[in-house]
DNA sequence: GGTTTTTATTGACTTGGATCAATTGAACTT
DNA sequence: AAGTTCAATTGATCCAAGTCAATAAAAACC
């Protein structure tokens, strides 16, 4: 059980807190906002169905994408620390999400030790996660990046039980290019020339990873 | 009072707690490694004095450098998560550390809770730290990358009470060039370029501020 | 104090990916 | 279904920063 489970379970119906106060379910249509940055922190909220992007917005353009979330994963930790939502998080296609008021927390009664520790945990590994990325934009290619995003997409969708050999882009070719660090020119010519090697078989946002070793291989370079 | 005093007034002695059990003081020669990566997490570290600097090792090189610490500053948090340690520990010069030992804690019968909310605070902070400093290696020239770098490290010195105008370098150009994402030949070549323009007095590892608003322009682009 | 080793500087050359620009293709709107 | 808007592809050109190479300067060592 990883901790986004154990983070849940503390809304969890009939634990002997009103349904409805900590636990609350709610759709967002794409391109809406979750919850923007500098906002009051309130929340955390776990993906069920759909995909967010989380982002710095930076002035006028699109701002910078930090992240990719999918069903199943959590949203909105990191506010925590500061009591404001440090990013933006906005829904790349109709969604829906599980809203877990923790302002609402002291009213439970509840013991906050075991949730603090899961959400240590959680903050930990986005450290860790962050950490290797850095890693990844300074030290890979812009084929090797693409090609572990890819990858990457096709891991996380298989762990939540999702097929990770044929799966939808639900992010554009900017928000791929603004995350990896690249221009979107340079993510469309790479993907057509991974398409080419038959490493993948991609139309428009549908992908399907026909060769996942040779994938790997570009990967690692 | 910030989260680092919060977390070592945990281990303060003449709190009931057997001195010595929960806090130590350890001396790292230069070069020494504190803990390194996959080591069991057992403890994190206050610098006290001296400095260190935080790695990925990967393969043969001298690995990906994360982050710098210096007096004041904590180390080793990240462990808390996977209970090992995801990165690395190196003293950069000869140092001294405050051990607050956390595997110790449960015998000490203390409370947890507002432990664990200052070590939230601080992951959720390195969280923020890391994702603008992805921002940074995206978006900002080699020429920006190091003007902040400095303005960084002055402004990090002067909240511990430090001389932000003129300090020592205690790592290495390749250091910062491996932080930031650069050769080190590049660090070196601006180095002498921000010298020339006056923006920064520079004799080896010793810096000196002697423009800072035109320093500040640099980094801003 | 001199010798070795490590670290930093500077120069010459190369290149990956950005930028600019022009089409083409998809997705909404009415 | 045609028009409008937004997203993606493809081509041509350019430059910031990497790489290779040669000194030069500090630091570490005996």
């Amino acid at each position: 059980m990883g901790p986004v489970c154990r983070v849940l379970e503390y809304g969890e119906a009939g634990s002997g807190v009103p349904e409805g106060v900590l636990l609350r379910r709610r759709s967002i249509a794409r391109g809406q906002a979750l919850f923007s940055r500098h906002e009051p922190f309130h929340s955390i909220f776990a993906v069920q169905s759909g995909s967010l992007k989380t982002l710095l917005p930076n002035g006028g353009g699109h701002g910078q994408v930090i992240g990719f979330q999918f069903a199943g994963e959590l949203v909105g930790i990191e506010g925590m620390a500061e009591q404001t939502y440090p990013h933006t998080a906005r829904a790349l296609e109709n969604s829906s999400v599980c809203e877990l008021r923790l302002d609402r927390l002291p009213e439970s009664g509840k013991p906050l030790e075991a949730l603090q520790r899961s959400i240590i945990e959680m903050l930990g590994s986005t450290v860790a996660f962050n950490q290797e990325l850095i890693t990844t934009l300074i030290h890979q290619s812009a084929d090797q990046r693409i090609a572990g995003f890819i990858l990457g997409l096709s891991r996380r969708l298989q762990r939540r039980g999702m097929d990770g050999d044929f799966f939808v882009l639900s992010m554009s070719r900017s928000d791929i290019a603004s995350y990896l660090g690249l221009a979107s020119e340079t993510v469309s010519r790479i993907l057509t020339r991974l398409g080419r090697s038959g490493c993948i078989k991609l139309r428009h946002r549908r992908v399907r990873i026909s060769d996942r070793a040779a994938l790997e291989r570009t990967a690692d370079g």
